[in-house]
DNA sequence: TCTATAGTTCATATATCCTGAACTACGGTA
DNA sequence: TACCGTAGTTCAGGATATATGAACTATAGA
């Protein structure tokens, strides 16, 4: 089993950053991870309505984790993960913010100012 | 030729726009529609010293262009792109300068406030 | 030691990306 | 009208990346 790898802040680079988060799966497991301050592999299992397979999660988190987002460390027999959201802050200011505010207005969550409400409603409803 | 397809701002996913801008090429390319206001696809030939082929390039624009970032309008013999900014702007509000931002302090160009200006100058001299 | 749980690694099928060659679209000239 | 040049697109192929089941490693507890 090999360590894991932890790119050092100035090796974290913007297009690591972008291409770590432009997958939707990616992007959940972070933000989730974001709000709740950490978490184990196992509590995504269930991302996205399906089920999806513990081996592409473990990769998942290996993209996370080599594109700087996310530090994972071995507890007894888990892997506690969490975010380095303080350290992105400080060298790439407003970015981490800005992506999980723009998902979140995705999502419906947080629509941007002047979004009638009914627009939103019709949004999560269906038309995919 | 098949027509242009340029998503409405609705379709326009956060995902995608993460993607498109993941690739190193497509950043510098959007950075320079963004700062210039709108320019042709020969026009950056020459992009990242080296030349990339115009094959590659269209690809580029195109999925720009898919992803909602750009749009393309044949002008004569000619295709004039321009950036979708201020549509952006509006549905995700602050993604896009944030992201431009950090690709400007990655470059070196505009440090995040307290870096030492040596260390700027080591990382764009080599070190890769 | 044996078993269960959590996660990783490997092999392979699938999808995506890059690029040269061939093609389309348009403007200008005769 | 035909022909040529420029700008860009599409296609086909090889290279590269991604997803996933099967096999494996690491740890805790009995």
């Amino acid at each position: 089993m090999r360590p894991l790898i932890h790119p050092s802040i100035d090796d974290i680079t913007v297009e690591g950053i972008l291409h770590a988060l432009s997958d939707p799966v990616r992007a959940s497991i972070y933000a989730g991870l974001a709000c709740r301050g950490g978490a184990t592999c196992t509590a995504f299992q269930q991302v996205s309505d399906r089920t999806i397979p513990k081996s592409t999660l473990s990769q998942h988190f290996r993209a996370l984790r080599e594109a700087g987002l996310v530090r994972s460390e071995r507890c007894g027999v888990e892997m506690r993960n969490t975010t380095r959201c303080e350290e992105i802050e400080q060298r790439f200011p407003g970015l981490i913010p800005a992506i999980l505010r723009a998902h979140q207005v995705q999502a419906g969550d947080t629509p941007p100012p002047g979004t009638p409400r009914r627009k939103v409603a019709a949004k999560k409803a269906g038309k995919r």
